[in-house]
DNA sequence: TAAAAGCGTTACGAAACTGTCGCAAAAGGG
DNA sequence: CCCTTTTGCGACAGTTTCGTAACGCTTTTA
């Protein structure tokens, strides 16, 4: 019903390599989605947007190394945390990769763990909200840990889908949020709702903030979504 | 010297199999002992008196399960959790397995980080003290070393099951767990439970915990599961 | 070996939450 | 200033989630 798990995309053309990846990711509850070829690659990262990639040096076509590239040149993607995988363990190769702008580095034979620690590293700075950490902003707290949330001290009671939201809009304060991606990320991918029922959560997301006085933090954008801030 | 890290027997014939548990066991801090003889575990525990066996069930010579049953034959032993490891998946292997008295049993191909919860699951019931031997809460105390819980002074009457979820909680007071969570901790992940019971044992929880007055410590946070405090 | 305690499932009522609708209010555009 | 588009929000009915008592079964205890 509701998507909270973040979505990790496997670049990879050894099948062994890329099972053994899905399985362990999908095993800690990440959504994976996965293919063996460059180029569809960049096609689905425009498609799912995930919240990160793992991505291997060594492809056939286009090299990983040429994706990150192009990735991390276009402004809509080059947020998203890289994650390269490699074979080889020269230092040459680790100041490349991390030039080409991926933000970690893992040599195989890599631990599955420390991979996993990885990844789950690159995403609290990406989705603070889904790895369980403590949002701020102006007065009002967001603990993911807890799921306890508070403005100015006074705790506010909020709903499954209102804390949801909420997550949402302080992983990224300012950002406006058309209805469609707050569906997408709050509600999930292959559900079907209204988008006019975000208005309707947005309103009681409103209240329950406004709850003990304070002004409304919510910004509504015409035509385009609602920010926070 | 004292050895603070609890040691891992693996039995495995397969050196790829074998490297990669040491290797993440290891990286998890665990000390490792590892062989590909039956004869050999034999004589190893009887030697290093590991905390706890992880198992391949095929092996050359004496068969895990044979292996298994003798451990569990010997009072000296018999203590020692087993964990058992098969390519296979069918139903009667698990049953067999569990009825040699193997502990827990995890199917090729298994999650890395599946396994390693539950060898850390399989220690804690061993040494409940791994996380420390005394906890405590607004007046709430649980000895793990005594297996008492008092509350106010008062002791409270817990079933085993209400005093392993009482302890999950009071590790990390505050935090949320759900459902599928606290049946991996708290009961194991193997067996087939359905989830709404933990609601039954919270509830018998909170009955116990509120058997002298005071208020119910226990918070449901709906559609995300339940936490102390 | 009988009694007691503990366990997991089910069923059902209560409460909370959800999505949709309809209309009023607000915002833009010309 | 009026008309169109977009948003706010109360109301409501349907659905989901939760608490708990009851029950049969297994394990432990005396």
């Amino acid at each position: 019903m509701a998507k909270d798990h973040p979505t990790v995309l496997v670049v990879e053309d050894e099948p062994a390599q890329r099972d053994v990846l899905s399985y362990n990711l999908e095993a800690e509850g990440f959504e994976v989605v996965s293919t063996d070829d460059g180029e569809e690659a960049l096609l689905l990262v425009a498609e799912i947007v995930p919240d990160i990639i793992v991505l291997d040096w060594m492809l056939p076509g286009i090299s990983g190394i040429e994706i990150c590239r192009r990735l991390k040149t276009r402004t809509e993607t080059a947020g998203i945390p890289v994650l390269m995988l490699s074979a080889r363990s020269e230092e040459v190769d680790r100041v490349r990769g991390l030039e080409t702008g991926a933000d970690d580095y893992v040599v195989k034979p890599y631990s599955v763990m420390e991979l996993m620690a990885r990844v789950r590293n690159q995403l609290r700075r990406v989705r603070p909200a889904a790895t369980g950490q403590r949002l701020e902003y102006e007065g009002i707290i967001l603990d993911a840990e807890t799921h306890r949330v508070t403005r100015d001290e006074k705790p506010l009671k909020l709903g499954p889908t209102e804390f949801r939201l909420l997550s949402t809009f302080m992983e990224k304060p300012g950002r406006v949020w058309s209805r469609e991606q707050l569906l997408d990320r709050v509600w999930g991918r292959d559900i079907y709702v209204d988008s006019r029922t975000v208005d309707v959560h947005i309103g009681r997301l409103r209240k329950a903030l406004c709850a003990h006085g304070g002004d409304d933090p919510l910004r509504t954008v015409r035509g385009a979504g609602y920010a926070l801030g």
